[in-house]
DNA sequence: TGAATAGTTGACCAAATTAATCGGGATTAG
DNA sequence: CTAATCCCGATTAATTTGGTCAACTATTCA
C-alpha cells in the first residue's frame, strides 16, 4: 500500500466524477478545472483507472468518462491500487529466497499492517464519499455560503462525521496476487 | 497522510526496538543488521523520531535508542507522522486564499478521508504490533522452525489474526498478499 | 460523403520532490 | 586515548509529478 499525492488526486477526481456521472460522461477538462488537477496528469491517472475497469471512456464530442461499476462497489483501495502500483515490501521479492528468517520478519511485520490498512480502505466506498460531499455542499448552500466561502480549517478534519455509515464489502476480496 | 517505504522502514524499526528495549538501549547498527535497513537511513529516521519525542538516545559505547513513551501510547500514525512530514493537501496552503470555493472542495474531499485513515492508524499501537510479532516467533520456535525457516507466503497476511484485539475491524482478514 | 471538432490515448521528456547515502563531527564509557 | 555510538549537513540517486506532442476515434454538420 502506498498513499501519495497521486492516490489523493485519483480519489478526488473520482469523487468529482461520482458527483456528476448521472448527467452523462464527464470530461477530464471539467475535472481538471473544478479540482485544479493538471489535465495531462488526469489523463495518466484515468488511463490506469480505465485499464483496471473502474471507469469507461467515451470518445468524441460529448464524450468523457463514466463509471464502469456501481459506486458502492468502488472502494478507495480500488482507486489507489489502480493508480499507485504496489511497492514490493520484501527484500527477497516474496520469493522466499531469504538468507535467513530475518528478511521474512521484515516482510511479515509490514505486510500484516499493510493488509489492515487495505481492509480499512476497502471498507470505504465511493458512494459514501460522494454522499458526504453532496451533503456538505447542500449544507453550505442552505447557509447561503455557496459563493466565496472560505473554508474553516478548524472544521475540516471533523467533517467526516456527516458520513452515513460504513459499509463492508465482505466476501469480495480484492484482486489477490499470491506470490509464487 | 502518506504511506511510503519510509514509513514502512520506520514502523519496522520501531517494532524491532520495541521487541528488545527492555534489555537496554538498542543500537541502530543492530536494527540495521536485523531488519536490513541501511544504517545511514536509520540515522535519518531516528533523528526525526527523537525530535518528535518518540525515542530517546543514549550516546557513547553501550548507548543506542530507547523508547521515550509507553508502547501503548505510540501509535503507527505517530511513527509515520514523525518521519514522513505531511503533504499539504491544499492548493492554497490551508490559508484560505483560494480564488473561489473550488480549491477548498478539493481540500475537503481529501482531508475527510485523510482524517479517517489517521483515526485508523492512531488506533493501532506499537504494543499490539510487538505482541503480535513476539507471539508469531514463539509459535515458530514451538514448531522447531526457528532455524532456516522459510516463511510460507500463503500465511503471511492471515498471520495478523493472532492479534489480541482489533478495535476497528470485524476481524475478517482476507487472505491477501499485496504483491511483492 | 468528408471536413471540422471534441475528446481520448500513449509515448516521451523535464522539473521538482523524495529517498537514500556519504563523510565527517560530537559524545561518552572504559 | 580510543572505540562505540549518536548526530547532522551535503550530496547523489530514484521517483514522482506534470507537460508536450502527435496520433487516434467518434460525432456533427454542411
Amino acid at each position: 500500500m502506498r498513499l501519495t499525492t497521486k492516490g489523493r488526486f485519483a480519489v478526488t477526481a473520482m469523487i468529482d466524477l461520482g458527483m456528476r456521472h448521472q448527467r452523462g460522461p464527464v470530461t477530464l477538462a471539467g475535472i481538471s478545472e473544478r479540482q485544479r488537477i493538471s489535465l495531462s496528469y488526469l489523463e495518466q491517472l484515468f488511463g490506469r483507472l480505465r485499464r483496471q475497469g473502474i471507469v469507461d471512456s467515451v470518445r468524441g464530442p460529448g464524450g468523457g468518462y463514466t463509471l464502469a461499476q456501481s459506486m458502492l462497489d468502488i472502494s478507495v483501495a480500488d482507486i489507489i491500487r489502480a493508480v499507485d502500483e504496489p511497492i514490493d515490501a520484501t527484500q527477497c521479492g516474496g520469493l522466499g529466497n531469504c538468507h535467513d528468517d530475518r528478511e521474512c520478519m521484515t516482510h511479515d511485520l509490514w505486510m500484516s499492517l499493510n493488509s489492515r490498512i487495505y481492509d480499512y480502505l476497502d471498507s470505504v466506498n465511493l458512494d459514501e464519499l460522494v454522499t458526504t460531499q453532496l451533503a456538505k455542499q447542500a449544507e453550505e448552500v442552505a447557509h447561503g455560503q455557496a459563493q466565496g466561502h472560505k473554508h474553516d480549517t478548524r472544521r475540516v478534519v471533523g467533517s467526516a462525521d456527516i458520513t452515513p455509515g460504513l459499509m463492508h464489502k465482505s466476501g469480495q476480496a480484492h484482486k489477490t496476487v499470491v506470490n509464487g
